[in-house]
DNA sequence: CTAATTTACGAAATCGATTTCGTAATCTGA
DNA sequence: TCAGATTACGAAATCGATTTCGTAAATTAG
């Protein structure tokens, strides 16, 4: 059995109000009796049960990590943002909660936020959903504190930690055209990643600043992030009139399957093309050539969402908390001069 | 205010056990009553509080994940692993609370177990940490009980989940000799890393079968996993009056280098020298060419290591549970013949 | 020196569930 | 029909902490 207050309290012939007191630092105790109760603590190797704290204090100090990706497909993402998470959440004594299997589920959020497990609830929830905005309407109903994360809403209200594909997009677009390139194709994914809207603007941001007609039939829409799709769009950029000397892919993997692709019809990139992926995955650093790409600062995206959840629990703010974060550049070698000048 | 089992009593006119007992199937209640209460739950949205649930039953369905590994470095085996871990949990009406700032910190473990704030832990040490049997004897002493991942101990009395590594760089160093190869460099790793034993004893128990002396001026100690060494061990490899036509390296990071360093000296792949990793991660598959190497079932031991938990928490089995789960070969462009013979 | 204040502590309520035990009411069997 | 068993429920204890409030004793002020 563990030592409780009451064995505390027994040992010491104090009430067991005055050893609760003593140690969470009140001030109606005197120096000489808290210093027997710490000495005490020691001696008996006491630790508050967390669960009975928690019932009398209302609240866990637990936060919820709602992840509703496919593990593997993100590996590097997840892997880069727990541990930021984890560690900023720790530094302010709480703990995160892994909840996987809360796809599609309202009633499982619903029954989370009421059984008050977690003080706050982080959903990493992939661009695509849509019933986001019910989720956070019901987990505002709630009272539940709530922070979404990599995503943005356009709807007030909703606090969220994303990053600035907008920028992303447009840095990449304008690394191609200070190569020279003209011609730069896109193949983005269907509008319900709704990340592919930013990447889209960016990208026609970029050409419009430089004075280049956009041009449709290089913007190519992929139908799903299956392969097949991209095998069949990189045939149908190449077998144009006046194919593009560079091709921007919504995301690294599928960049790193045209780098395949290229290999196989003997098209050296980047001295014939010029390729780039997208968000800096761990594998496009190590293809051959490595991936010129957009980096987001995930580690940061975790640790500012947990900092932002934190704040919702604790200073409980009218506003919503937003932050939309700069991504970064990744220059290598899949992209070069553009040969037809 | 959220709603309580008092609420429901009040509103159906029954006492607060029989509410209670209704919603946890108890035999002395009507089936009249029950459904009544039943009802009335969906109607108010009653959840129980995990905190009150917790205290009285002295059980928190939680599991602790302790992970002492640098997430980046291990990213495709957290990232195999923790999702697992999480189905198994949650099929079985537990979650995972994770925890990855207790780095040699027996104190934290210690408050950890005492605050009961998890049934039961899962520690993710990584091999070279020692201090772990002492560790274990500190959950044991605190009736904590407790599964290591991915760790071996010949200590009787610890429960553990790992992977069989003498099976694997066995089978390895088959796949190699059945290539023609005789001279076969392996560079491993100080003995701090625990597994280092296993894969050098599958190395020279494959070396013994098949008839080919055991030659030490073919096995390189890296002192650590820092690059530098191994471009050094590498060099020393090929220096040799009669250097190996094909070597075995103690992880792919390791091998990779290799590759890159092969590629600088224009000794081609596997043409002129057979190079093989080990573990299998994601990066191994993609480079050029891609990497033979042995996988581990992360997934699965993951998935062992909660069953293990749970087993040990819900029957109190007095012996350990261990398991040391099969390895797979998997070959890949980066091994081929002997160029020699 | 007395009155007002401060200090240091304890009794008891509370958080929200579960569980034990006691007991009317109903049912069963001979 | 009546003792004994069964059914269905409630009162109260309990889990282990925190917090409110009351109050002797000690201190300060006038």
């Amino acid at each position: 059995m563990p030592v409780t207050i009451k064995d505390l309290s027994n040992e010491l012939s104090l009430s067991r109000s005055t050893v609760s007191k003593a140690l969470n630092g009140r001030s109606d105790v005197s120096s000489a009796t808290r210093e027997r109760v710490l000495r005490a603590v020691d001696e008996l190797g006491y630790q508050p049960s967390a669960a009975a704290r928690n019932l009398r204090r209302q609240r866990t100090e637990k936060l919820g990590l709602v992840v509703n990706y496919p593990f593997q497909r993100v590996a590097d993402f997840l892997a880069e943002l727990i541990p930021g998470m984890a560690a900023v959440a720790e530094d302010a004594e709480y703990n995160l909660i892994l909840y996987t299997s809360m796809a599609g589920n309202e009633q499982r959020i619903k029954s989370l936020c009421r059984s008050r497990e977690v003080d706050g609830i982080i959903v990493a929830w992939p661009p695509g959903s849509s019933e986001t905005v019910a989720l956070s309407q019901l987990m505002a109903d709630e009272q539940m504190p709530h922070v979404f994360l990599p995503r943005r809403f356009s709807n007030a209200g909703i606090s969220f930690v994303a990053a600035d594909h907008v920028q992303g997009a447009r840095a990449l677009t304008q690394h191609l055209i200070s190569l020279g390139h003209r011609r730069i194709g896109f193949e983005r994914l269907p509008e319900v990643y709704e990340t592919d809207g930013d990447r889209h603007a960016g990208y026609a941001g970029a050409l419009r600043d430089a004075g280049i007609a956009y041009d449709p039939s290089l913007v190519i829409s992929a139908k799903s992030t299956d392969p097949h799709y991209h095998t069949r769009s990189f045939r149908t950029f190449l077998s144009q009139p006046a194919p593009p000397t560079a091709i921007l892919f919504f995301t690294d993997p599928m960049a790193i399957n045209a780098l395949s692709l290229a290999k196989e019809q003997s098209i050296r990139i980047p001295q014939d093309l010029s390729i780039a992926g997208y968000d800096g995955i761990l594998a496009s650093g190590v293809t051959e050539p490595a991936l010129t790409t957009v980096g987001q600062a995930v580690s940061d995206m975790g640790r500012l969402a947990v900092e932002s959840l934190l704040q919702l629990i604790e200073e409980q703010p009218r506003a919503p908390i937003q932050h939309t974060l700069p991504v970064e550049l990744i220059v290598r070698g899949s992209t070069g001069p553009n040969p037809k000048i």
